[in-house]
RNA sequence: GCCGGAGUGGCGGAAUGGCAUACGCGAUCGACUCAAAAUCGAUUGUCCGAAAGGGCAUGUGGGUUCGACUCCCACCUCCGGCACCA
């Protein structure tokens, strides 16, 4: 008898689906577009392309295959597409390392991302396929940036970057690694940098709350909220008398501001050397703020840092009670937060304690829980429930929550404060000196200063260039022919920028694009949009929880203010994934513990990888390899594929009804009973959250059933058509991990394609099989177990579990006060 | 420090408050074979016991309940996110 043959059987599969095109989906107004149908997006987040697909990419695809195939199973017009996240850092320092253009490269690894994708059998709508840099996708990239431009969502200023000094080279954020270079390990600078930033801050609360409209895990939403940083209180006017100045500041504790003692500013604060000038300090402040500006950001925010600082020689004056407090410079004021400058209650916030203790300066206690059972001589007071304020004027003895609105409508009365909120979120730069990105679309002119680049003009085609390494400057400034061009307002020279974009722009609105992926006249049409739009199911790695699920969210809600789209939100439900480690530790090609997915596909088959990745563990959660695994998924193939061979050779085609009759009894009705059970629990797992690992454990139950009767099955008609029930439903439900294999097994003792079969229901009637065993206890302890027809009464039921010998010394010399009975599961006898 | 998640056999992991350890791996034994592989079948938490049987086990300690891996309280450990964020 021959075995099976994974890879013939998976050739055979793949090329129907090629040549028959079967995941291709068309557009409202094409032929065959179903609009009866509900729709469905399934979406798994794109590669970056990068040598060859790893197992990451395995376990995604898997993962979102599955759904797509369930999805459609279930009457579903399902949108299941794939590209390539193409530009970006790894390719461009291959480039610069070996001087293959980057598009080379790119071209090498997209294309046996795409052999490798086929190999798999993942059911994609090949059609919509696009690649991230590619003119054709972002000209649309480009035209979007404009858009954000005239809405005044896209600007220019000037900001710190990181600076490698060794490389001279800007980089990006993600190339600092622990205050870092990562190519040379130089320590990163800050250097002040005309940059393009696109205005996210403006969505922040947007982001915030709609994070209630959509189904993500709590962690995701969690690590956004924390990102987004939203906190509530005042601002609070503090001004310096003597040059009529007036400081801000956000503070969360208004109730506090009697105890403010002192007062201080960043150091990057722009009114320093106004404040110091003529007060005899300017020397010292400025030593201490210029090492402070050349310190790295690890550096300042190092832990246990010791608080340092320098007076400023001036006072502010405290709104609520007219006190003059001396002024500071510390670097642990940070600028890029609230106002850059800080009241200081050192008796409440322990920052200003360490510095008030540092400095030698006051520290006033004005808030108390309300036993008052502080120590006289404590300087810090640990935040505490019922708060009451102290030595607070007309505030004294009012609750701090209560406090924190009186004083802050006192200020507004007054017009020194009022509510604020800040957020932790800053505005998303998106200017990078890289060659292997988006050009953006913009053109500085003499006369006319920053100008669009006309949308017809558009793409702002990626020029050649000889060297792509930056040098201080984007590597594109070095082609000169390219860069000089002429005003399209003016007609007057003019200069091209030469920044790329950050390429989590481009992957800002792709599955935008996938909707309409093959429009040349517009970047998507609306009405298209509208009938796919917004992504039902997004499957991804956890590692994109913040940036690149932020900014597509922060895209979509951009483009339905500009009126080009309709949804708020892109992605409706996020499954993360786990990472799949091996030894517990993380996959990697320096480590040497990379797993190849190709070496497992081609030893066991597609059909085993996919469906390892996915029994492993709760696909959510992650994972350790195990080669032993493996093996025993390809066993677990191969004995399903065994049994569909020898049932379709053994058993008669027989009808469907004979199966789903009510004849069968014993084995068959067992095995009827366990087909049924597979296709709820199956069904269960999926609607649950994906619990794949469940759901194949219950198909191997089930094969593992079929293999126990088997024997005593074949000849009797109503027994072959339960085994061939039996057999051919484990062929269903597997196929969503291993579609070759299922469509195999399924057309062989059906002769129909189980893609084009309605996903199973189960019959509730065929659940139970003719007995029920159940479990009896003593007082919670399990004595014995009773096996009772199924429709046995309660009464009957706790007769017979009283009967029982084992049972019976239990309850020699007791008497039983209560009887607990849940139907089907057990009798529960409580004595005393 | 704040927020989120998780602690169950030798291992990966299962369990709407109802038979803890499904399924898989590994291990042991048996069948088939001249033999091996493959395959099929059986056993496999731990302790006491020859066995029948019993005791103990889901990070720790309490609580609720006829009954708790599951719910509540306190704590320990690990993982992840944020963090001189005012």
């Amino acid at each position: 008898m021959s075995s099976y043959d994974p890879n013939a059987i998976e050739r055979r599969w793949q090329e129907v689906w090629e040549s028959e095109r079967t995941w291709e989906v068309p557009n409202p107004g094409q032929p065959g577009f179903d609009e009866s149908k509900p729709k469905s997006y399934v979406l798994e987040m794109l590669p970056y392309p990068s040598g060859e697909p790893h197992i990451g990419h395995l376990k995604v695809y898997s993962v979102g295959d599955a759904v797509a195939h369930y999805q459609r199973r279930n009457g579903f017009r399902v949108i299941h597409p794939m590209g390539y996240d193409a530009f970006g850092l790894p390719a461009e320092n291959h480039a610069i390392q070996t001087g293959e253009h980057p598009r080379d490269s790119t071209a090498a690894a997209i294309a046996s991302f795409q052999r490798q994708f086929r190999r798999w059998g993942v059911s994609i709508d090949w059609s919509r396929e696009l690649s991230t840099h590619e003119p054709a996708y972002y000209r649309w990239t480009q035209w979007i940036f404009l858009k954000l431009f005239e809405r005044g969502l896209a600007y220019r200023q000037e900001a710190a970057v990181k600076w490698c000094p060794k490389d001279a080279t800007v980089l990006a954020n993600e190339q600092v690694v622990d205050g870092r270079c990562e190519r040379c390990g130089t320590e990163v600078e800050a250097r002040q940098l005309e940059q393009w930033f696109f205005r996210i801050t403006d969505y922040a609360d947007r982001l915030l709350k709609d994070l209630e409209s959509i189904e993500w895990s709590e962690h995701v939403k969690t690590m956004q909220r924390n990102w987004i940083g939203r906190s509530e209180g005042a601002e609070v006017v503090f001004r310096c008398e003597e040059l009529g100045i007036d400081f801000p500041v956000f503070t969360t504790r208004p109730d506090t501001l009697f105890g403010a003692t002192f007062f201080v500013l960043a150091p990057e604060h722009p009114a320093i050397e106004r404040l110091v000038a003529g007060t005899g300090a300017e020397a010292g402040v400025r030593d201490y703020v210029n090492k402070a500006l050349r310190e790295s950001t690890e550096e300042r925010s190092a832990e246990d840092r010791e608080k340092t600082g320098v007076p400023l020689g001036r006072t502010v004056t405290n709104p609520v009670n007219g006190e003059q407090i001396p002024m500071f410079v510390s670097d642990y004021v940070l600028m890029e937060y609230g106002t850059g400058a800080v009241m200081a209650v050192p008796a409440h916030d322990q920052r200003d304690y360490e510095f008030a203790t540092a400095f030698d300066l006051p520290i006033r206690r004005v808030v108390e829980p309300p036993d008052g059972d502080v120590p006289e001589d404590a300087a810090y007071v640990e935040h505490s429930e019922d708060e009451v304020l102290v030595d607070s004027g007309s505030f004294t003895g009012v609750r701090a929550d209560e406090a924190i609105q009186k004083i802050t409508g006192w200020l507004e009365e007054k017009g020194l404060g009022k509510a604020a909120v800040s957020y932790r979120l800053r505005d998303w730069l998106i200017s990078r000196q890289r060659y292997w990105g988006c050009p953006i679309p913009i053109v500085y002119c003499e006369k006319c200063g920053i100008v669009a680049v006309p949308e017809d003009q558009l793409p702002v085609e990626l020029p050649e260039v000889e060297d792509y390494a930056p040098k201080g400057r984007s590597p594109l400034a070095a082609a000169e022919d390219w860069v000089a061009t002429e005003c399209p307002q003016c007609g007057g020279a003019a200069r091209r920028e030469t920044d790329t974009m950050d390429t989590f722009v481009d992957s800002s609105w792709y599955f935008l694009r996938y909707c309409d992926a093959s429009n040349e006249a517009a970047a998507w049409d609306r009405d298209v949009l509208r009938a796919w739009m917004p992504v039902d199911q997004y499957i991804g790695g956890v590692e994109h929880a913040i940036l690149h699920l932020m900014y597509a969210r922060f895209f979509t809600k951009a483009l339905a203010d500009l009126d080009l789209l309709d949804v708020e939100e892109p992605f409706q439900a996020l499954f993360t994934i786990g990472m799949i480690t091996r030894d517990g530790a993380k996959m990697s090609k320096s480590k040497g513990n990379a797993v190849d997915p190709a070496d497992y596909v081609e030893r066991y088959g597609a059909d085993t990888a996919r469906s390892y990745v996915l029994f492993i563990g709760p696909p959510s959660q992650d994972a350790d390899w195990s080669d032993d695994g493996v093996e025993g998924m390809h066993r677990f193939m191969s004995r399903l594929w065994r049994l569909g061979r020898e049932v379709a050779e053994r058993t008669e085609a027989s009808d469907e009804q004979l199966a789903t009759s009510n004849g069968a009894t014993g084995d068959a009705k067992a095995l009827l009973a366990k087909t049924h059970w597979a296709i709820d629990k199956v069904t269960r797992d999926f609607e649950r959250g994906f619990q794949f690992n469940t759901a194949i454990s219950a198909v191997m139950e089930l094969v593992n059933e079929a293999y126990r009767c088997k024997d005593s099955l074949y000849g009797d008609p109503v027994g072959d058509a339960c085994l061939r029930f039996a057999t051919a439903t484990a062929a269903s439900l597997i196929s969503l991990f291993a579609p070759h294999l299922g469509a195999e097994v399924y057309e062989q003792l059906t002769g129909v394609r189980v893609w084009e079969q309605p996903w199973p229901k189960a019959d509730p009637a065929a659940l139970s099989a003719d007995t029920i065993i159940y479990a009896v206890q003593v007082n919670g302890k399990l004595r014995d177990r009773i096996e009772v027809p199924v429709d046995t009464p309660k009464d009957e039921v706790i007769i017979l579990a009283r009967q029982s010998e084992k049972v019976q010394r239990h309850l020699d010399g007791t008497v039983v006060v209560k009887e607990i009975f849940v139907p089907g599961k057990l009798v529960n006898l409580v004595v005393r």
